[in-house]
DNA sequence: CGGGATCTTGACTGTCCTCAAGTGCTGTGG
DNA sequence: CCACAGCACTTGAGGACAGTCAAGATCCCG
């Protein structure tokens, strides 16, 4: 390794601890003000449409849905919670429409201004690519997930999924009905229902009430997931 | 629009036409000339195992395929041609290896060197991006297909798309078996199998030879992967 | 020409989709 | 507080599509 100062990839470096959002690992708390005092913090009511931001939206608080129209109608197709950061759009991306989830507070940025800070604040940009391809290997893990899995491992997948990006909560609120869970798995209500049910009956979640789900065993919904490494089968 | 100048994100520049690599749009000869002196050109045989590259592969010619260790056994995951840049890995990407389909050379770059060259030539850094972008927007494509489409749709959709990218040949050279072909579609080999030759009875597509697809009418096949806008269903 | 790998095809099976009926929430109005 | 309507969800029966297993054909190589 030379010692060469890389403005744009610099190596990592360690100034605020590991907690907030990925987008602003590495920030000083000085940086950080600088960050918030160019951005905009919009508010967005439960299902209010959301406008697109231009390059950069940050999810402070809540969950955006993402729906994709493909062959007429609208469907789900991604979830993005709080502190991950939208899927940007390039300039070939398919048509698709952001709304809130429950209460939502998203911070953009215009192009210029993040252009303009990620000048003053380097890692800023860093930051941003390793989000990107955090966001090219979570749609290459869905991409596995719809090839290879069968239903229940999918909704295991995506149960436990949630869980894990919503931190561990007691129970997670989905703000999803069936048939929207099942657009993203690519299943159909019905089998949604059913793979859900399954889960409830073999005792790993439980569903007290519409749109939440509890997991009660962390350990057999991973398991029923397909994830787990011990499981692979001999060549 | 500002007129402000800003390196990192500028508009659209028009140096040199847009024939070569989506990565050196819009540089001049004379960058190009920086660019290929600091980068690396690395030579593969077929089957050869390619060293992935530290930031940034870029196929000059031939093409690379990259496989997947799920449940043991690897897989084929996706093709990368001529042209094309390689998908990055980012801190949390799963294993995968890279193999040339073949004879293939590689424009590599160090990490260190592609930031020295992208302070000289910002718009490196905007391609680069865009080139993100594209490969997250083909991604959720692949999502899709893998969703919602039926073998038949995944089977002409595979073949379109290769026939676009390697730029509407008169014969695709695959170098792929149909095992391969159905790892990439989630299917078996043996309904890639008769998904192949239910075109070439169709008379969309003919196989002359192993590992060889000609399209015969790209209307037809493009109607047949569920692609085009009319065949929306009315809701 | 022969051997091995790849590919094709057929019969059967299983998973998930489709269609349909029924159940249970939730909010509303009497 | 209850009746009711509407919606989401559940459940079942049957069917379609793709997977599995197995046998045979074809290609490619020496």
């Amino acid at each position: 390794m030379n010692a060469i100062n890389h403005t744009w990839l610099e190596a990592d470096a360690k100034v605020l601890p590991a907690t907030g959002p990925a987008l602003f690992r590495g920030l000083s708390a000085q940086d950080m003000d600088t960050v918030y005092a160019a951005c905009q913090s919009e508010t967005y009511r439960d299902g209010q449409a959301v406008r697109r931001p231009d390059i950069l939206g940050l999810v402070e608080d809540g969950a955006l849905r993402e729906d994709m129209d493909s062959d007429g109608a609208p469907h789900l197709f991604s979830l993005t919670f709080r502190g991950e950061l939208l899927a940007p759009y390039g300039p070939r991306t398919r048509a698709t429409r952001l709304h809130a989830i429950g209460a939502t507070r998203l911070l953009t940025c215009e192009r210029s201004t993040f252009c303009d800070l990620s000048l003053s604040i380097p890692r800023l940009r860093l930051n941003l690519l390793n989000l990107l391809h955090d966001q090219l290997d979570a749609a290459r893990n869905w991409q596995l997930l719809l090839g290879r899995k069968t239903a229940a491992e999918r909704m295991a997948s995506l149960l436990y999924e949630v869980y894990e990006r919503q931190g561990f909560p007691d129970k997670i609120a989905f703000g999803l009905n069936r048939a929207e869970i099942g657009q993203m798995l690519g299943l159909t209500m019905e089998s949604a229902s059913r793979q859900l049910r399954a889960l409830e009956k073999a005792g790993i979640v439980s569903l007290p009430s519409r749109g939440t789900v509890c997991v009660v065993t962390p350990q057999r919904l991973l398991l029923a997931s397909g994830d787990l490494p011990e499981q692979r089968r001999v060549a």
